[in-house]
DNA sequence: AGTAGGACCTGGTGGC
DNA sequence: TGCCACCAGGTCCTAC
């Protein structure tokens, strides 16, 4: 499940790679809800230069020269991946974008994500909707996030990308973990010490997985079809029914929100 | 204003 | 072996 760290991931190595590249040709596949522009995508994108590859919450951005971008949202199976060789497209490729010397694919098997062309405008607009960047905002900053609503579930609050950006379903669990609260307390119940606690252990943990280059709990690769190397540092994601790596207790697993939630009942409360 | 729940998707898995 | 229910979950949309 690409969050922050897995995005941030695939930013680098795009960015890396494809800065100050111009796109030569764009082949779709497929169309869909996917792709807003339909048709017009394979041609829209052609002739234009990359400035860079800009990521804000999970959402990778693609600047080009004239002012466009390219929004591309990983949703949970998107990927891009880089392929080396003669390219057939594979089962679930539904775009491919060549450079000079680069062949870069667009799949998705269960086609969440979205690539949008977006003017300058546009582009403003949709990246307005979000909240703070955890790992570029001081701790007291985002620690103020956390006072309201007050009858929110902090969950909730962690998981609300207008709230805070780029924190998902794994970090959400693990930074709550790390700062002992359980996911279902409500923000009023939280002191100043809890909120500061925990904006920091969202810090730490989402600079850990990056260092780490992400976490790979399913289908999450990087544009070399690498794993990231943060699921063995997990204390609580998927670890249902196994012992709490701090106190020994089992971790449990409830549904909040519709989704799997992970902890350890004895260190959050 | 806030929250809850459905919808979008497909593949993998466990039960029978 | 085949069939089926269920699970993974980011984000948008609707209903309350």
């Amino acid at each position: 499940m690409p969050e922050l760290p897995e995005v941030e991931t695939v930013r680098r190595q795009l960015h890396q790679a494809l800065a100050g590249r111009t796109v030569q040709t764009v082949r779709l596949f497929r169309s869909g809800r996917e792709f807003p522009a339909g048709a017009a995508f394979e041609n829209v994108l052609v002739g234009k230069k990359i400035l860079s590859i800009d990521r804000r919450a999970k959402l990778l951005v693609w600047r080009f020269a004239d002012g466009t971008a390219l929004a591309a949202h990983l949703k949970m199976t998107g990927r891009f991946v880089f392929v080396d060789g003669k390219y057939v497209p594979a089962k679930h490729d539904h775009a491919q974008f060549v450079f000079d010397g680069k062949n870069l694919v667009w799949s998705d098997v269960r086609k969440f994500g979205f690539l949008k062309v977006l003017s300058a405008d546009e582009l403003a607009t949709a990246l307005d909707a979000y909240g703070p960047e955890p790992l570029e905002t001081d701790e007291a900053i985002l620690a103020e996030l956390f006072r309201s609503p007050k009858t929110r579930a902090v969950k909730a609050a962690l998981l609300d990308q207008a709230t805070i950006a780029g924190v998902g379903n794994i970090y959400a669990d693990e930074s709550l973990h790390r700062a002992g609260l359980r996911p279902t307390r409500k923000l009023r119940t939280l002191t100043a010490d809890d909120r500061l606690r925990l904006v920091r252990e969202v810090k730490n943990v989402l600079q850990e997985s990056v260092d780490q280059k992400g976490t790979s709990a399913n289908d999450y690769v990087d544009t070399a079809g690498a794993k990231g190397g943060f699921l063995s540092l997990l204390r609580v994601y998927g670890r249902a029914g196994e012992p709490c790596r701090t106190c020994l207790t089992t971790i449990k697993r409830t549904v909040l929100g519709q989704r799997g939630t992970h902890f350890c009942p004895t260190c959050q409360r």
